[in-house]
DNA sequence: CCATTTTTGGTACTTTCGTATGAGGGGTAA
DNA sequence: TTACCCCTCATACGAAAGTACCAAAAATGG
C-alpha cells in the first residue's frame, strides 16, 4: 500500500513537471515542440499499459499464478507434480511413462500417492481440483 | 483479422493527424498549446488502455465465453453437451448416469460418440481440447 | 554415516473406460 | 410416409486406470 501511494505521486510529480516542462518550451521556444509532444505521448502511453496493468492485477485476480506453497503444503513431490501436469494435458498412464523414461508401473505408484494427496479418486477429478487449488495452469 | 487490421489502421491515421494537428498548432499560433498537449495526453493514456485490454484478450485469452456456435459446428447435441460438462467435473459414467437418470451404458454411448466428435480418446483429452476450444467453462 | 524421502519397479486384482454393434422409440423435415 | 437424427439401453470384449502390497536403489538432510 505505501509502494503504491509512493508510485502514484512519483507519476503525478513527474506529470506535472512534464506539463512545466512542455509549457516553456512551447512558450519560450520552438525549438522542439514536436519532441515535447512525443514525449508526452510516450509517457501517458506508458501510463495507460501501466494502469491496465494495475487494474487487472488488482480488481479481476490474478491469472494463474502457479502456487507453489500448495503444492508443497499437500506434499506432492516433483515427479509426483510432473506426472499431474502430464495428466492434465490428456496423456494415458503409458505415455507418461514413455515421455518420462519409467515404466508404466512407475507411474501408475506415482498417480495413485498423488490422489491420495489430493483426496481424489479419478484423473478428471485430479485435474479439476488441481486447477481449483492453482496447482496447474 | 480484418478488423483488427482496419482499428489499428484508423488508430495509426488518427495519430498521424493529431501529429500534424500539433505540428499546425503549435508552430503557427501559441494559444492552444496547452491544450493540444493535454489531448496528446489523454489520447496515448486511452491508447495505452486499450493496447492493454487488447493484449490481455488476445495473449493470456478471452474470459471464459462459452462457444455455442463452435459446439453446433462440431455437431455436439444437447445431452452429449450434458455429459461433457459432467466429466469435466471429474464424474465417472455411473456417476453421470445416476445424475441424469439414464444407464451408465447411455453414457458410454455418449461419450463414445462425444469423443469421436471431439478426436480424442481420453476424457482428460475431451476436457483439455473442450476448454481450448472454448465450449466448457 | 544414518534416517528419511523420493523414485523406481514389480505382481495381482478390481474397477472403470472405451469401442463395436445392434435395436427400439420419438421427433422432425423433406 | 420415409429418411434422419437423437436418446435410450443392452451385450461383449479389450484396454486403461486404480489399489494394495512389496521391495530396492537413489537422493537428501542432519
Amino acid at each position: 500500500m505505501k509502494k503504491t501511494i509512493l508510485t502514484f505521486s512519483g507519476i503525478i510529480f513527474g506529470v506535472l513537471a512534464l506539463f512545466q516542462l512542455s509549457h516553456y518550451q512551447i512558450t519560450y521556444s520552438h525549438l522542439y515542440s514536436e519532441v515535447v509532444v512525443a514525449i508526452v505521448a510516450v509517457v501517458f502511453l506508458l501510463m495507460g499499459l501501466f494502469i491496465a496493468k494495475k487494474k487487472r492485477q488488482t480488481a479481476n485476480e490474478v491469472p494463474s499464478t502457479i502456487d507453489h506453497h500448495k503444492i508443497e503444503n499437500l506434499g506432492i513431490s516433483k515427479r509426483e507434480y510432473e506426472i499431474l501436469q502430464k495428466i492434465s494435458e490428456g496423456l494415458s498412464n503409458k505415455e507418461i511413462g514413455a515421455r518420462l523414461f519409467v515404466s508404466e508401473h512407475t507411474v501408475k505408484t506415482h498417480v495413485s500417492n498423488l490422489f491420495q494427496k489430493l483426496e481424489v479418486k479419478r484423473r478428471t477429478q485430479a485435474v479439476q481440483k488441481a486447477k481449483e487449488l492453482n496447482i496447474i495452469a
